[in-house]
DNA sequence: TGTTACAAAAAGATGCTACTAATGGCCTCA
DNA sequence: TGAGGCCATTAGTAGCATCTTTTTGTAACA
């Protein structure tokens, strides 16, 4: 019965901890629906996963009841398992973004990601002009001014942890729990903007004074402002990456 | 065993089908947890549902899976199943939004999503006149045409369809998969608008002509148009909602 | 007496097997 | 062309073995 026993378990903090089973034949699954290798149309039986992945019926049905749940395929007696048109797709739930995020079109999820962030992050700075507390005001302050210090230091690594944390922060104090959802993925384009080295070995200095301006207009309550500034922020990333 | 047998069994059009079991302990413990009834923290075990919910172990565990997977709930060995706290919940999967709506929370859910849409749909706009296909601008200024003529007349039943449409069609042209998957949620706070009374009984002439410079903008490919004449429409919205 | 260390027990998910019931697609036949 | 029947395949039930983690009990120790 295989008896895992994956190699690498020594991990001694339990940190590395072997994920369970039904979620690595989700993920495997998951990622061949994604990637293309299962097209849309494609039909599947329980007992297929059964011996594709070498797993009980138990552990097929809830990988299915997931998929399901998440529009990648429907069930239907008599038929089996069939891989939903991707139009229906819930392209909004993190696990699926995971998965074309390491798939061959990771480019186009890419793209469509950078331009929610287009959309969003404006308005959440706003938001945040509005509804930030003190505290989060604070913060927002201080990381601006870390990101000056490690940018023009050149410290790119902590730059980008900065960054995250400050994107991540202004999303969080924007009061609107489905800005603060998407926080994962505007760490995710981040740091792989920063890993595809389209990142300027220095950020420009007009990135820096933008940061700085929306802290300060988050800080002072000044939603116009805020949202402007973070536009501009956007806009750079907007030719950075070639877009329109 | 209840042998549930639901009354209205007799839908000869096949029309109102008897959601699956599954789908309808999902969706009762889903409401229960988003409305607060089963507070975050909150631990149930399998044993718990089955009795509750007077279903399988399979059925149980199946429910809880998918849960699971919209991060509502957390399982673990010994401990039993864990209701997350609402910041972890995946709150753009579909079926969280409806509950919500569902829920005495709907009118923080329709502030939020129209704050999405405030953000969302200028960017969508702009997407479209750059990357729409002819039919569908075709479409969309046809419809813009329609949306007057509904509205002048005092439509509003047709009005609000045809404005859902309009809508909805200009996700999906925005050529962003992820602007295209929150049409659902759009026609939602659009049909809300108008059951709520919060729409004046004729469609304000401004909107009308917002409505059609969008579709003007986006016929002719011209991007910042678009934008800024979707964002009046919004500007209008957010006036209604007394959003500031 | 109070505190740490370790072993045993228990709770509950994880995962498996084996079954019955229902249903919808497809084929046959009138 | 429509009705009826077959059967593949999920829907749903049942029960068991296993594995992990928490709790608890006990002993050694300060």
């Amino acid at each position: 019965m295989s008896t895992v026993t994956e190699d690498h378990a020594g991990a001694t903090d339990g940190e590395a901890a072997v994920p369970a089973l039904h979620l690595r034949v989700l993920d495997a699954l998951g990622e061949a629906i994604v990637s293309g290798e299962l097209a849309p149309g494609r039909r599947l039986t329980l007992d297929d996963l059964q011996q594709q992945y070498n797993v009980s019926r138990t552990l097929a049905r809830d990988t299915m009841r997931v998929l399901e749940s998440m529009n990648l395929v429907y069930s239907r007696r008599r038929v089996g398992i069939v891989v939903q048109d991707p139009e229906l797709w819930n392209v909004f739930d993190p696990k699926l973004v995971r998965w074309r995020l390491a798939s061959s079109r990771r480019a186009e999820q890419y793209s469509s990601l950078t331009e929610l962030r287009i959309a969003v992050e404006p308005i959440a700075a706003a938001g945040a002009a509005r509804r930030a507390g003190a505290a989060e005001r604070r913060q927002l302050t201080a990381l601006a001014a870390e990101l000056r210090r490690l940018g023009e230091a050149g410290e790119l690594e902590a730059f980008l942890k900065a960054d995250i944390a400050f994107h991540s922060l202004l999303l969080h104090s924007s009061g609107n729990e489905m800005f603060k959802a998407l926080d994962g993925m505007v760490a995710e384009v981040l740091s792989s903007r920063t890993k595809q080295g389209l990142m300027p070995f220095k950020p420009r200095p007009e990135a820096l004074a933008a940061h700085e301006a929306v802290a300060a207009a988050v800080a002072g309550g000044d939603a116009g402002t805020a949202e402007a500034a973070m536009h501009n922020i956007l806009d750079e990333v907007r030719t950075a990456m070639g877009l329109p």
